[in-house]
DNA sequence: TTCCTTGCAAACGATTTGCATTGGA
DNA sequence: TCCAATGCAAATCGTTTGCAAGGAA
C-alpha cells in the first residue's frame, strides 16, 4: 500500500464510522485490497486475493455492509456474478468496459467535458421519462486487446 | 398479438431456422409475450406470463437458445436475476432505465443524433483502451414517476 | 461490559443438467 | 424416421442465514 492510498483507507473507515459499523480485520483486510485491483472484483477473486485469510461467508457478510454503508459498490457481471469494487466517491467517476470473448473488465475515464454531455443526455432522456435521474453506468463492449 | 408483430415472429423464426434449432411451441410462445411487454423480464415473470404452460426447467432452456441464437438478449438486473428482452435487431437499439426505490425497468430510445454522440464517445474511449468496441449499454437510474 | 461481528454449517433461490420420452422437419 | 427438444427430478453454484463464540468500542 503506497502513501496515497492511505488516505482512501482513512476515508472509507471514517465512513464505517459514520455509519454506525465497526471497523473489523476483515473490512480492513478488503478495502486495502480493492484499493489494489483495477476493475471490479467478485468474492471469490477477492477471497483468493485474501488468501482466505476471511472466510467466504464472512467475506460475503463484509462486501454486504460495505456496500450498504457505501463504501463499495455492486454490479452483476455477464454472468450474473456479483462484482465490488471501491464507491466512485472514493476513486472518481468511471465506467467499465468489457471483453465479449475474455469477459475481463477494466475501468475507463472519460474527460469532463465528454462525461457532461452524457450526463446532459441522462438528464434529458429521463425526465422525457418522468425520472428524476440520479445517476448512470455507460458500459462498452468489444474485443479487448489480447482477443483480437 | 397485432398485425405489425407478425413480422417480428416470422423474423425470429427465421433466425432460429438459420442458426439451426427447431420452431417448437415453447419457443414460439416465449416470443410472442416477449413481444407485449416493455422492459425485459425475469423467467419467473415470463412463466406466470404463459400461465406455466412450459416448464421452469424447459423455459430456462428455451431462453437459452433463444439468446444464443441472438433472438433474445440476457442481462442481470439489481438482484442478480437473469432479465430476457429480444434483440436490438428485432426492437430497435435502445436503452433502459431503472427505479432505484422500486427496480422497476423500462426502456428509452434516445433520437439518431444523441445516439450517434454515444457511440462516438464509446468507439474513441474504446480505441484509447485498446479496445475493439462492438456495442454500448446506458443505463440511466433514478426515481421513477410513482417513486418521486 | 455490551453489542456487533465472526465462523461454521446448514439453508436458499436461481439456474443447470441427466436421462428417458416426445415431437419437429 | 431421426435427432433435437421436452419434462421431471436431482444437482449446482453463488449467496444468505441461524446460532454460539469472539472481538471492537
Amino acid at each position: 500500500m503506497t502513501a496515497q492510498h492511505r488516505p482512501t483507507v482513512d476515508l472509507a473507515e471514517e465512513r464505517l464510522r459514520t455509519s454506525g459499523v465497526r471497523t473489523t480485520r476483515a473490512r480492513r483486510l478488503v478495502i486495502e485490497k480493492l484499493i489494489r485491483v483495477d476493475g471490479p472484483s467478485t468474492a471469490e477473486e477477492i477471497n483468493k486475493l485474501l488468501k482466505s485469510a476471511v472466510p467466504l461467508s464472512s467475506l460475503y457478510r463484509t462486501l454486504s455492509v460495505l456496500s450498504s454503508s457505501g463504501v463499495l459498490e455492486r454490479f452483476h457481471d455477464g454472468a450474473g456474478v456479483a462484482r465490488y469494487e471501491l464507491a466512485e466517491w472514493l476513486t472518481g467517476h468511471h465506467h467499465h468496459i468489457t471483453c465479449t470473448r475474455c469477459g475481463s473488465t477494466q475501468d475507463i475515464d472519460f474527460d469532463a467535458q465528454i462525461e457532461s454531455t452524457i450526463r446532459r443526455i441522462a438528464d434529458d432522456a429521463g425526465r422525457a421519462a418522468g425520472f428524476d435521474v440520479t445517476g448512470h453506468r455507460l458500459d462498452l463492449e468489444g474485443l479487448c486487446p489480447r482477443c483480437h
